[in-house]
DNA sequence: CCCGCATGAGACATCGACGCCTCGCATGGT
DNA sequence: ACCATGCGAGGCGTCGATGTCTCATGCGGG
């Protein structure tokens, strides 16, 4: 009974966020558990990716519904859903990944529903008139994508520090590199 | 003597953006070549990646000295330096995304030469008044490699048009998504 | 016109990862 | 105390990718 599901789908992430090709051999290694059990539990390595996406997809979609993106001011609602989204961005970083290799297969519906209420939040800011028009709310949400990945890789690789994610990805996302206050 | 090493590259670059893992056998088939001939010139994958981690220096480079860094405004000189890179960001991404396997190798000194001219670029920004120095230098050039990948990838998934490609990240990054222009 | 050389096609051996199986053992429930 | 269930360890066969080799061919240069 020292099968953990939990544990052994959080060690996984934590690996293969690191690296991506890790070996099952590895995968298990790392979780404390044999090559045979981990076979048991997850057919092959594709069940396995396919239940971190199902872990992925459900932090990441109550990372959203914590951030309550339809309340308050959409700029609020960014800064919220960056700060409940840090904890799962490396998860979602290989996921993001990995899923370029399955183009032919079909895409999991949590993504979708994902990409939605992120679409939705940047068109209800543009049309609040917080967010400017001229960039398109597709491009602003892989934007944001962008911004999550490269910001977790820049932690992971301590060029900066973690406790700075939140105020760097927000503060690039909605106010840019230039300096706005000078007079 | 229907070898072209140059062409090689490029087709191979081409696939591998798409496909990261793709076959040495496909990468010879795209190539129009057979799999021996492709191993003559390029004993194993990693010489491959190798091969082609010194094209996307070279034309990495390229692009920067095209774009005079060091010339100008700095806002001016980013927006030439999006425009510039363009052509090579999908071969970029590819070998970013390689980097992190070879985490234990030596990285290769062009990547530390042409992040030192982007940091110094965006330092240069801070100096002049131009860019904000609540967001480290660091993390400027960070993020810019997060929104030329997110933009190639935008670009090549059909989400965004290519032409909007460098107005997109220019835009991005420097002003970000927030209307300043309200009265 | 003939020779040399690089290429293409295919075969072959190797190697690593994977899936599956069996066996021995421990732990927990009855 | 006994039994059943689940795990660890190790082995075995398969498969795909890769590197190498040979041989025939086609092309150009001498």
């Amino acid at each position: 009974m020292s099968f953990d599901r939990e544990h052994v789908l959080r060690t996984a992430a934590d690996l293969l966020t690191r690296q991506a090709t890790a070996t099952m051999a590895e995968v298990a290694r790392a979780a404390g558990i044999s090559r045979a059990t981990l076979n048991r539990h997850f057919a092959g390595r594709d069940d396995l990716v396919r239940a971190l996406e199902e872990l992925g997809i459900a932090e990441c979609e109550a990372a959203l519904a914590a951030a309550r993106l339809t309340e308050g001011t959409a700029t609020d609602a960014v800064r919220r859903l960056v700060r409940e989204v840090q904890p799962c961005t490396g998860l979602l970083t290989f996921l993001y990944s990995e899923n370029q290799l399955f183009e032919g297969g079909t895409q999991n519906a949590g993504w979708t529903r994902i990409d939605e209420q992120l679409n939705a939040l940047f068109r209800r800011g543009q049309e609040s008139g917080e967010f400017r028009i001229d960039l398109s709310a597709v491009w602003i949400t892989e934007a944001l994508y962008g911004l999550l990945g490269a910001g977790s890789w820049a932690v992971l690789e301590g060029r900066v520090a973690r406790q700075d994610f939140t105020h760097m990805i927000v503060e690039l996302l909605l106010g840019g590199a230039t300096r706005k206050d000078t007079p």
